[in-house]
DNA sequence: GCATGTTAAGTGACAATGTCACTGAAGCAG
DNA sequence: CTGCTTCAGTGACATTGTCACTTAACATGC
């Protein structure tokens, strides 16, 4: 049922299937429940993840309550930041937290350090996977920096909707998405709401015009 | 002359000498001016970075003309950025300015895969220089999003002016440092003036109280 | 139905920070 | 000494963050 879970590994660099093969020789997997703590400041894993299936919330919380997501780790992408972590063995803050059911495949740590020295297309999968997070993490430092929070809320309710015009989200977790205060997302969002870019009831947001966002969202 | 530049290599993990002596066969040296940009959004390295001898700053800077530093690069360090951007090919506007005068190993992409392939130690290096990078980048995460500037800057001048006293600094530089604009560093310091923790003068600070600035940083 | 509790959202006041358009002051070069 | 140039100070205002509330929407049990 999982046996072809590596081709889902392809997000930045594919795994050939002799590597897949090796893979899945010393991989297990794990499931765990949407809203479950996949990793976080008191529960530092030992192994390394690769999401087969899924999406994990990586977020960071201040001790003040506020919290700001970092990046999403999505079906075929490794998170890093675990990794990172083992490592380093600094303390940090951040966590990561299922936002779906997810299927993970956990390979312990001696299995990681014979494949990246064996494979190389293992290695550069790794390799691709640290990149990513650390110009996820530039994005971010950028925005909170420099940006604008009505933009920034614009190109996060844009992302979120998809192809839907619907969100299903109270002004608590999309500042939680911005590392704002709530007050600041029920501002922006009267103001847009006053503009007819968007309506809302309790609890969801109704894209009215998707144009006059992405208008909005581009003068970032 | 430059022998042993590789025993300087042990901030993270300490390169062995045979993996010492296959690095010195490859790499070659440059040396570039301070002030001279080492790396940036038009100017992106086609080999790897090794820090011998001097500081670079890495910045990023927003299109309004503010400017926050990301991290420095020390010797012995490894810029892992330059690396993260060629394997991820995504714009990034981050650049890295040498500091001081500076000495550094380049090593050509291919010897560098070669190595990382073949040598445990010089891998174990390169990983952990990637971990600390992102946990620095964590870090900034957390003070841009979360933290207050007056603390931040307390915690910059204690940073900046190491053992001594006095600090050569511009507002402007202090601000560029912590990504905000002169007047918020002007106001600030006027203030620390005011509680006597601080004298200055024309592009200089004097900590009077270093421990009231301590006390301040503390309350991150 | 209705009462009640819980969570989501709105409000006003204020503090902190960012932005703008200036003014004044310190050092430098002639 | 006289002008440049850079650095720092200032006040007004906009945006964002914080606090202490109030009001509204939904859920549950009766």
């Amino acid at each position: 049922m999982i046996a072809d879970w590596t081709e889902r590994f392809q997000g930045t660099a594919a795994l050939p299937r002799p590597v897949r093969d090796r893979l899945l020789k010393v991989a297990r997997t794990i499931e765990m429940p949407k809203g479950e703590q996949v990793f976080g400041p008191t529960n530092i894993p030992d192994s390394l993840f690769f999401l087969y299936d899924g999406r994990i919330r990586v977020s960071q919380s201040s001790d003040t309550g506020r919290d700001i997501v970092l990046y999403r780790v999505d079906a075929g992408e490794s998170c890093v930041l675990t990794t990172a972590c083992m490592l380093a063995e600094e303390a940090y803050n951040a966590e990561g937290i299922a936002e779906t059911d997810i299927t993970a495949i956990v390979l312990p740590k001696l299995a990681f350090d014979r494949l990246v020295a064996e494979e190389e297309a293992f290695r550069k999968f790794v390799f691709a996977a640290y990149s990513r997070r650390l110009i996820d993490l530039l994005r971010v430092v950028d925005d909170v920096a420099f940006g604008h929070m009505d933009v920034r809320l614009a190109e996060r309710l844009l992302a979120l909707s998809g192809d839907f015009k619907e969100i299903a989200a109270t002004h608590q977790q999309l500042a939680s998405e911005l590392g704002t205060a709530r007050e600041v997302i029920s501002r922006i969002l009267q103001d847009f709401q006053k503009r007819e870019m968007i309506a809302q009831s309790r609890g969801r947001i109704t894209l009215l015009d998707k144009p006059a966002l992405k208008e909005l969202a581009a003068s970032a």
